[in-house]
RNA sequence: GGGAGAUUACCCAAGCGGCCAAAGGGGGCAGACUGUAAAUCUGUUGUCAGUGACUUCGGUGGUUCGAAUCCGCCAUCUCCCA
């Protein structure tokens, strides 16, 4: 037995719940590890690339996310309940079976709609009211909601209901908040476990993460984190940030929170981020990632490339016949100029955001994949150094 | 041949005596975007020097303290009647 391996049983149901962990490697702080599930195996790091609405926005499907080497696909619990509803999906045989997606998934819980749909929602100890941003009805969610709807949509990996504060939010705010979010879990916990031995559960074996929480406080931070191991979960991640404080607030964070979590499950850290928040985040401990960014910078045609970002909005591209990274082995890039591109893009061409996100995604998952190979051969410091060296050569 | 109307910045288009370098779109240029209310949002778009100055509203000549706005003539376009 490695390390990190690890058979999590869910003794008081009575059922196994299928999920391994395992640390292949660690260099410095950086490990490259491997999760055995039932929808297959996650090698981390891995970058899980956000299809809120069952579908990556931008007009891909699951083969093109199987082409950019996708191997995680994150949905959200909120988004779908509202449309097309969870029955529906549930009908269809979950998210994965839904959008043709055969490998492991994710559903975020709502959490983040708290804070990101601030204005239309009102918490309570119960949960949160939302006024739905579609035609303003009234939703109520919280942790058994939350869970019902994750377990229908029947993802690999499921999400604790939290909240998500802001950056500027008060330090009592933040404690208040962590304190009814740890509440929020226990009662996450009870309905998942309830979940996944009821009768007509299409994914009995659905796995829940926890969620850290507080802010720039590493106190606060600590404190959940240590609440958190505790409770013995598949994995754990850290939410709350990437939500307007610095990025050496955020490593200062993940710092100080990290090594409270169990070094024997997966860390994840959530909603992060820019390639340059990755390598320093890989290398403070964490699996997991996901972000909009490759995606809705990429319909903005923004794109990433290994010597920095390219706007191939910019009047500079208009002749620009280069691909948009020469090094780099996309379908995008193997085919199309920056100046095709920026056409598309000026004309409103759904193509051209269509390349542009099938290149970034395919950049973050590339990434990533060289990320473990590099912790793999120990040398994952030289391979960071080189890779933030670059990324400022075009900007 | 006769009559009516139009002409505004890159384009479309408001303005009808001072608060007009001139609304609003579009287009152009640039910026933002981190568990997706985002194919979105923001800034900028006469010239020069950065509190200001200068040149603009088809052309030209007037009226007026003051004109994109009123008047004459010219040019071009549209519609109606021959």
């Amino acid at each position: 037995m490695d390390m990190g391996d690890f058979l999590w049983h869910n003794v008081n149901m009575g059922k196994v719940v299928f999920s391994v962990y395992t640390v292949i490697n660690t260099d410095g702080r950086a490990k490259a590890a491997r999760l055995e599930t039932i929808h297959g195996v996650i090698e981390t790091p891995v970058f899980m690339n956000v299809a809120t609405a069952a579908a990556i926005k931008g007009g891909l499907s699951a083969q093109d996310l199987e082409n950019i080497g996708c191997k995680v696909a994150l949905a959200n619990t909120y988004h779908l309940h509202l449309r097309p509803g969870e029955d529906v999906v549930a009908e269809l045989g979950g998210v994965g079976r839904f959008m043709n997606w055969s490998k492991p998934t994710l559903t975020d819980s709502g959490g983040f709609q708290v804070f990101s749909l601030a204005k239309l929602r009102k918490i309570k100890e119960e949960g949160v009211f939302f006024a739905s941003h579609i035609d303003g009805r009234k939703i109520f969610m919280g942790p058994e909601q939350s869970m019902e709807i994750q377990s229908k949509l029947a993802a690999t990996i499921a999400m604790a209901f939290d909240e998500c504060p802001p950056a500027k939010a008060e330090r009592i705010y933040i404690q208040d908040s962590v304190d009814r979010t740890t509440r929020w879990l226990h009662r996450s916990i009870k309905s998942m476990d309830a979940l996944n031995v009821a009768e007509g559960t299409i994914n009995p074996h659905q796995l829940l993460f926890g969620i850290n929480q507080g802010g720039v406080h590493n106190d606060i931070r600590v404190e959940h984190a240590k609440v958190l191991a505790d409770l013995d979960m598949a994995g754990y991640a850290i939410g709350g940030l990437a939500v307007g404080e610095s990025h050496t607030e955020m490593y200062s964070v993940l710092e100080a929170a990290v090594p409270h979590l169990p070094k024997n499950k997966p860390t994840y850290l959530m909603g992060v981020g820019t390639p340059e928040n990755i390598l320093e985040a890989v290398d403070r401990g964490i699996d997991f990632f996901d972000c909009v960014l490759p995606a809705r910078n990429g319909r903005h045609g923004h794109v990433f490339t290994g010597q920095g970002k390219l706007n191939l909005f910019n009047a500079k591209h208009e002749r620009d016949n280069a691909p948009i990274d020469p090094n780099c082995n996309c379908l995008t890039c193997a085919q199309h100029s920056r100046a095709y591109i920026r056409h598309l893009l000026k004309a409103k061409e759904v193509l051209g955001m269509r390349l542009c996100v099938i290149h970034n995604l395919f950049f973050y998952n590339n990434m990533m994949a060289e990320i473990r190979t590099a912790i793999i051969e120990n040398r994952y410091a030289d391979y960071k150094k080189t890779c933030l060296e670059n990324f400022t050569k075009n900007s």
